[in-house]
DNA sequence: ATGGTTGTGTTACAA
């Protein structure tokens, strides 16, 4: 089975991308974020017609992920656990063709050093909890979304250029690396060592220049790392009409 | 040169 990831940057303004895509990538899980709508407004028909069951957990304006599935969609948990008081909508987590998935919109960060900081450190320190939890059960799952990590310096175009960004920070950096010393696996750097990129900025050209970076990441559970045969980066999305600034990010499952 | 672009039930703010 093939399980991709992808910020969209909006459901409204990227329906046509994204119909599009499903109809020719055809994964059999699409885990979505930055939807940028409230679940009311979500196209859903559109999407079901070609074939997929969805579950949307929407806020106004900002954030917003997404789950579809060729398969029905069970188990579901809507945000991350932890902090009762967090209302932004950045996470779910459900079970789905017989394994469990997670979408995550981890918090950007900046500016950094501030309360964008902090927020996204304990967001990650909750991810972390929540990783630890589900490794008891000692099942296959996947963590994917755009963790709004630059893993190292090999996964970005000008390291020079992004050393006060939230998204290299050592603290960052550190934390996306405890989940991979828990047994989590970076499913991307499985099958490609070279430098490879999920994201270009829509400004000064990035995309023209291949001035990326990677973000968008595939964590695999030691039984789905068992039962990985492929993954990639399809950058075809990026360079068509109104693209979103990231691109899909897939792996390959044995059965 | 602190620039540039895109999205949102926008017109400020996040990325």
């Amino acid at each position: 089975m093939r399980i991709a990831t992808w910020n969209i940057n909006g459901i409204k303004a990227r329906l046509p991308r994204l119909t599009e895509w499903l109809t020719d990538f055809s994964p059999d899980v699409a885990l979505l974020q930055e939807v940028k709508s409230v679940d009311e407004n979500f196209p859903r028909q559109e999407i079901e017609d070609l074939g997929y069951n969805l579950i949307t957990h929407g806020q106004k304006s900002y954030n917003g992920v997404a789950i579809l599935s060729k398969s029905p969609i069970d188990d579901v948990m809507l945000g991350l656990p932890g902090d009762e008081t967090d209302e932004q909508a950045r996470y779910i987590e459900a079970f789905t063709g017989g394994i469990r998935v997670a979408t995550i919109y981890l918090p950007n960060g900046n500016p950094q050093p501030g309360e964008k900081f902090d927020y996204k450190l304990a967001w990650m320190d909750r991810l972390i909890t929540r990783a630890e939890q589900l490794l008891e059960w000692e099942e296959a799952f996947i963590l994917g979304g755009d963790y709004n990590v630059i893993p190292a310096d090999i996964d970005c175009y000008d390291p020079s250029a992004w050393v006060d960004d939230a998204l290299t920070q050592p603290e960052s950096r550190a934390r996306l690396r405890t989940m991979i010393n828990l047994g989590l696996t970076d499913a991307l750097r499985v099958f490609h060592d070279e430098t490879i990129y999920s994201y270009w900025d829509y400004q000064r050209g990035a995309w023209q220049k291949d001035n990326g970076i990677r973000i968008d990441h595939m964590l695999c559970s030691p039984q789905a790392t068992d039962r990985l045969t492929g993954a990639g980066v399809d950058r075809a999305p990026r360079g068509k009409e109104k693209p979103s600034d990231h691109t899909p990010v897939w792996i390959d499952l044995a059965d």
